[in-house]
DNA sequence: CGTATTTAGCCTTTTTCGAGAGCAATTTTC
DNA sequence: GAAAATTGCTCTCGAAAAAGGCTAAATACG
């Protein structure tokens, strides 16, 4: 499952890319709109911020906006940002690779097989949802 | 990520499929050879004997053995024994369905529709990958 | 300049996972 | 029936996740 931290960081982009240039959001206006816990959703977006896909202004007339457009945020990097990899087994992750510990041979590893195919069957759906696909299919779903 | 418990569990029920309806397997003898944390195998082989997955037998000439057919184990069973649902988001969970908290409209989020997508890919990849079929592929991959 | 607003950083608490120690219970064998 | 072999059970410990509290820093506005 994904962290708390994932899920919140997710609904929190797909309500500033809703907002897309309109200038900056208050962090208390996210945390109630999307009820999310307010002092970790503080430490959510900083988190957004040091990645370089959201920015912030302090002060009145402060809060944070996305700085990336929201066509070029997509789920897999969110969610490899929170909680690192995708994948189920460290030996099949993309940008983490590790060998499992306990494993005797990966070449003939048949548990490896089944875990590559799903993380890239995963991979693939989550590169193509981005926060604007997202957006799109909710318009696509009230309008019915 | 798979917890280590749900890992070392299909790597034991793997190891237990090769030698099916050949006697009871020492725990130590998998252990060993699996390169598992005895301890930690020990509360995982009770959990899959609980399960009704293996069985075991004390004293000498003891250990564990399975008791299901090798093709009617999969790896959604198994991780979803030992880590719970396999989905991302509890909301689109098949077994342990539960709504996101902090949901607002769960008809139109598109985040759902797309991790609805990813369990569906996901869950049919794991279920017909049987300890059979995952011994074939080994197999077939120390054959080339 | 000073005050209100808003983000930024640090420290504490509670729960769960991974691992191991130690002892108890059961079965076989002699 | 005693001893050896093996599984079964209960604690404990450290690390990470999910919060929440409190104070500091920066900015805008009158």
């Amino acid at each position: 499952m994904l962290s708390k931290k994932a899920k919140y960081a997710i609904n929190a982009l797909v309500h500033l890319a809703k907002q897309y240039e309109k200038g900056p959001i208050l962090i208390s206006d996210i945390s109630e709109q999307e009820n999310i816990p307010q002092k970790f959703l503080e430490s959510i977006l900083l988190d957004l911020k040091n990645a370089g896909i959201l920015s912030s202004k302090k002060g009145r007339g402060g809060g944070y906006y996305l700085i990336k457009a929201p066509e070029e945020v997509n789920l897999a990097d969110v969610m490899r940002l929170f909680d690192g990899p995708i994948a189920f087994l460290p030996c099949v992750t993309y940008k983490y690779y590790e060998r499992c510990e306990e494993c005797i041979d990966e070449a003939t590893c048949g548990i490896r097989q089944v875990f590559y195919e799903v993380r890239n069957e995963t991979v693939e759906i989550l590169k193509r949802s981005s926060l604007a696909a997202i957006i799109k299919k909710e318009q696509l779903l009230s309008d019915q």
